[in-house]
DNA sequence: ACCTTTTCGACAACCACGTTGACTAGTTTA
DNA sequence: TAAACTAGTCAACGTGGTTGTCGAAAAGGT
């Protein structure tokens, strides 16, 4: 069995560190622009209830996360004036859960900030290569299984 | 401002997915061979000991976390039995932090198993764009700042 | 040699994010 | 109408972090 050059192992280090870098530099940008509070959890839930807002249960399915935390993440969002619950008159359980202006300001300033984020990386790499790069990831990720799905893979 | 295509912020979600699925399908087949309650942290974490051993707070400054946060993680891989604590006669207050056998195994199947996934890659992507993309986020990953760190980037 | 500063490991309190299980209330379906 | 499902919440818990504090040991400066 011979020794592999690179190493297994750097691929998903690398995977990971230009995720964090690229999640970092977001919320790094979002602090200064006013959203100092804004965890990378929220952000994936924000895009996830999006503009046409959702139930509950419905953001933990996009998610993959049970409902409860799903709940207990809302809470957090509307504590913070990002989200707000109001009753659906079609349904008395359910609760949607909408964008306040000031999630819908977060979710296009990032949406901004990633679009900048990724031109840095086209700067330094060339266009073909960042192309070629998500082409590949989108090859090679059985698109099955990851929704968005950030928060909770630890567990 | 016009729209960029893709949007940037699929890149993130590309490069969290492409990462996950090596580290899930690590872990599953980690499970199989005989170390079901490994956790993504506890392998990142008995990569920072090493063969050769480290003390709790170096493991923390390898990690990029606290020394607390470190000492509590060898607390869990200790009783998992994949590490054992030592005193250091030369240091009374250190404790060297060693690999069981047990803890070795995990280490060498994980880095077996790496390179076997990687293989998987080159072999649905072609080896030239495998090679790219570790040397693209290699250029790109400002290499400063990012330690081995996987746990507690959301904190 | 001594005093000060640093470092190591531990303890405690806390937080964020997830889990399961149980429960009520409302909706759908057979 | 009765049964089955679904929405949301509460409680208990696990895990991976954080700060602050502390005593003991080591290192450094005078």
């Amino acid at each position: 069995m011979p020794a592999v050059d690179p190493p297994g192992y750097e691929l998903p280090l690398l995977l990971f560190a230009g995720f964090r870098s690229l999640i970092d530099a977001l919320h790094a940008e979002l602090s200064e622009r006013g959203h100092p509070e804004v965890r990378p959890a929220h952000g994936f839930a924000l895009q996830a209830i999006g503009p046409a807002g959702a139930s509950a249960s419905e953001i933990g399915r996009r998610l993959g996360v049970s409902k409860q935390a799903a709940g207990k993440t809302v809470d957090r969002l509307a504590v913070l004036g990002y989200v707000e619950r109001a009753g659906d008159p079609a349904d008395a359980r359910r609760k949607l859960i909408r964008l306040t202006p000031r999630g819908l300001d977060v979710l296009s300033l990032s949406a901004e900030i990633f679009d900048r984020l990724r031109a840095g990386w086209v700067e330094q790499l060339g266009a073909p290569n960042v192309a070629a790069m998500e082409s590949s990831l989108r090859t090679v990720v059985p698109a099955a299984g990851y929704p968005l799905d950030v928060p909770g893979w630890f567990g």
